[in-house]
DNA sequence: TTTT
DNA sequence: TTTT
């Protein structure tokens, strides 16, 4: 009845414009997100978390994040199931973001850089990794962007 | 920086009460949370999130929680990687409760029922599906409960 | 740049339906927050927090809440001026209430009486107590309601 | 039962640390929380919304915040009454933080005149503006600072 | 795998 | 697989 997430992160790399087979934009990302007390070891540990975003947010993500910003993501926990490439039944859980906050600068240069790869991916063009077919996904209807 | 979940739905099971190898106390049940507009299709649609409270939470949990209550959870997202019984390297998202509200009361019977059932269960029993060995895990130290 | 509040808690009251100028529908209420730790004192402790939803969601909470309900609330916090009925100014903060769950079920009778008291008043209607002039409010436009 | 917030902003002035009669430290500061659409009006639009922090987590906004920083803050609303210098019953509204992250770093020169002005100021001294009595407040004891 |  |  009610699912509401609030992150704040780092993306861990560029996010990745992709369209549904019915031409619809989505970005995926990933943030890092420190954990505040990492007490015990000496070491930074962090949660990667995945994030997508849909239409016109999604586009203003691609074309204006990059590797290492630091951004705020209100949204929503969504888990799916899908098949991966050898059919195998998997669940995948991320967060659907529909309010995406930038908290800092790109740092000279990043920016052009960013926009460039993000604009060469056309729609209908998928990575060939362990993911579900975002071409196959529909959009959820309640996301107003 | 910042990882903060609110979640309110219904649990799909009664709790799991484990125990890590070091005696310290897990609870993990699944909470069905309904999604706002469902207007498309005529169904209802919900995410299945689960869900992971330590310590004396998690023995409030298993002894007063059963299956259909509504609760409300607020906590954070955690990202684990485990292998799985075949060696496979998976990877477990799950919300880890910080604060767990009671939102309605059990129906006539349920509570006793699920007193004795949790009581049951031991430290040490591991039910053998596929999921992280919980008598390896670590708790976390930056939950106060 | 971020202002997310999330509240569970009780109706003080039954809300009250009012309309701008213009004609659009608000509803006021005030929800009482129970706080998690009243351990020292042996009272109940609690915050009243102000409550102001819009459009077709104030109709849908006056014609369906009533004092005692037990709610949901997703909005932000607003922070107004205003000048009170001796012309002095004063601060209003309250919560803007853009998403409204309901947590449990109107007790028998109720209901109904909640319904007719709430269609009685008419548009452009003013209680006399120490508010801002509601009538002279502009709704905002961000709310998707 | 539930009372969550979450801030991002930035400081209007410099926050203000005092202490309470039995010597218990607090830190007051106002965040200007920009609204996201503001497209009809030209003008940027903001709320001001009074945050204050107690004990440690106190003492690190006093020495490490300022003017203008950005942060982010995790809390509850609180709403007290008192009176102010005329006898006058009001209420004041407010976020005690429980969680404050620093999402920027302080301009040159800001960081240390920071501290030297906070250190000025020692426990039982108060500001005389329209506010309610500090020394007399009780601190939260559900706050693990 | 799923709750009301 | 990972960010500063």
């Amino acid at each position: 009845m009610l699912n509401k997430v609030i992150l704040i992160g780092r993306l861990t790399r560029d996010p990745e414009l992709r369209y549904t087979q019915s031409g619809v934009a989505l970005a995926t990302f990933t943030l890092a997100v420190d954990r505040p007390f990492t007490s015990n070891s000496g070491e930074r540990e962090a949660d990667f978390i995945r994030v997508v975003t849909w239409r016109k947010l999604a586009e203003v993500c691609a074309n204006n994040l990059g590797k290492g910003r630091l951004v705020a993501v209100e949204g929503r926990i969504q888990v799916r199931s899908y098949q991966d490439q050898e059919g195998q039944n998997k669940i995948m859980t991320e967060v659907v973001g529909e309010n995406v906050r930038f908290l800092d600068w790109p740092k000279d240069g990043q920016q052009n850089q960013q926009n460039q790869q993000n604009q060469q991916q056309g729609p209908g063009e998928q990575k060939s990794n362990d993911e579900p077919d975002w071409g196959q996904q529909v959009p959820p209807d309640d996301v107003p962007f």
